[in-house]
DNA sequence: TCCATTCTCTGACCTTAGTCCGAGAAGTCG
DNA sequence: CGACTTCTCGGACTAAGGTCAGAGAATGGA
């Protein structure tokens, strides 16, 4: 890794967690402790269920409790049990809650602004476009890419949303039924891997393999979340495909793919792959395609 | 102020701090509080004076020293009386201490290798590039413009540099003495206005107007520390001038400037100021640059 | 020389953040 | 129904961060 690249990062760490960490300090401005403005913002305008916010903020059940407590004898939440299930628990701003919540959005925006306004406009201009450019990378970096039992939960999340994407783009529809299939038994190693990509625990992509002995190994079902595309997914998870090919012995990746999926054809391309004839008869496949593994030395 | 632009920084905060945030974890990882390894990190393998920590920290002094004992009972620390003054004291790092440093510094490293790691090579590039401009800009919105008395040490530190620039670029040198005096009084309102820039308290450009009533407005002494070049800030302190020029009665603006001080020239033009005939006889003026200020509305 | 200032340190005190554990209510499944 | 799980809550406790006031040593200036 390069280290002028490393050391970047860590300038900007300090330079970023000075400035904008500024921002955070709103929710402290208003005499409330840090952890109960956090909650008081994370609970939204529409309420939550208690564990989804103690899972999405990270915190031991009892401190939470007792951070609802506080909240609630400020008069800004009220907490109430769920109608279908009496263990869980709503909490749900109060009008004194939402103005709060107001309140610290509107703190916040003070602390942007006042970050923008010594800028000239296109200063603003750059450092905003700037700033989407990093947030981007950031959040492409933080993507996990893992190999997953395809019975998993998040790989059927991922099959359904893949199966749906090509039943609105291919012309005519898509039918599983019809197509040459892949069931779980063929993507669980060693017959064949399933990588799922998460962002935040959330799946947001995945990619499997065939791996038959002796034969080339069969690329299959690519699919990358709309949220994240632009952010090279698709290309590291080709990348992770390949790896995983070439260590579990294959020599050579082929695929098919549907001629409406230009940004697949496309990335297909550019990873080397080069289109060959027809090699099964697949009905959905209109462009065949096949890239020799280099040998991993 | 641009509602998009505000909302971008806010969503740039919450993903940099998330992601970025970890790299201060580092710190914590060492099984040692926070605000010790912060304050390890900062003495720096030269040691430091306890009143600058504390001022560049901003540190409770009774806080500050407990933190101090608690390090120099894990034998990390000495701190021991200043030669000249002894009120003061100096931290200095045992060896043990800068190995408990150089250990920090490492698991920081790591964290960003981490961040880059999943990216493409181009990918890291466009981050590396991104995160140097967000930083480049946050710096130059940090950066503070006021009116100072010219008497201030601050102000006295821009003049010596300022004059010791002139002195290395002009062809021949520079001597203050043969040039048109602006002395202390002439920059202190309402006879003139001394305008300095500063960053993190540290002094980092100025700008002065003289201001004879009923004439122009007479722009002198601009000068921007070359750390801080490239932000901006010579047409803040342009635009700032022009500001206190209008508020206090001067329809015009006028200076003079020398003929190897390229960058400021183009400053000027871009800033719609027109080469005029010489109107004094400053020996160091070669251009002659006047402006008409809009009548502010 | 004396007085005000600067700098550091200690003691006392407070709030926040966070962990661990066990109780108890509600739901689920065989 | 009974056993197990899920979810919430409160008690007990700890560590860390941080504030405030006062004491005492060293310095600088009138």
């Amino acid at each position: 890794m390069d280290a002028s690249q490393v050391d970047r990062i860590r300038r900007f760490n300090r330079t970023v967690t000075q400035r904008i960490g500024a921002l955070d300090d709103a929710f402290l401005s208003r005499s409330r402790p840090l952890g109960q403005a956090r909650l008081l913002w994370e609970i939204g305008p529409a309420g939550s269920e208690v564990r989804t916010l103690r899972a999405r903020l990270a915190l031991d059940s009892g401190y939470l409790s007792r951070l609802l407590r506080a909240l609630q004898a400020d008069g800004l939440v009220t907490v109430d049990a769920d109608a279908t299930d009496g263990r869980v628990r709503r909490v749900h701003l109060t009008p004194a809650g939402l103005a709060e919540r107001a309140e610290l959005d509107r703190l916040s925006d003070g602390r942007a602004t006042e970050i923008l306004r010594p800028l000239a406009p296109e200063q603003r201009t750059r450092l905003v476009a700037a700033m989407a450019e990093v947030e981007r990378l950031l959040t492409a970096s933080t993507v996990d890419i893992a190999v997953v039992d395809p019975r998993h939960p998040d790989a059927t999340f991922c099959r359904e949303a893949y199966f749906e994407e090509l039943r609105r783009r291919f012309e005519g529809g898509y039918d599983p039924a019809l197509a040459i299939p892949a069931d779980d038994a063929a993507l669980t190693p060693p017959a064949g891997v399933l990588l799922v990509a998460r962002l935040h625990d959330e799946p947001v992509g995945c990619a499997a393999l065939k791996l038959p002995a002796g034969e080339p190994a069969h690329l299959k079902r690519m699919w990358v979340a709309p949220a994240v595309r632009g952010t090279g997914l698709g290309r590291r998870l080709l990348h992770e495909c390949e790896r995983e090919a070439a260590t579990r012995g294959a020599r050579v990746v082929r695929l098919e793919t549907n001629r409406t999926l230009t940004e697949a054809i496309a990335l297909y391309r550019a990873a080397g792959y080069r289109e060959v004839a027809r090699f099964n008869d697949e009905i959905y496949g209109d462009h065949f395609f096949e890239k020799v593994l280099e040998v991993p030395g």
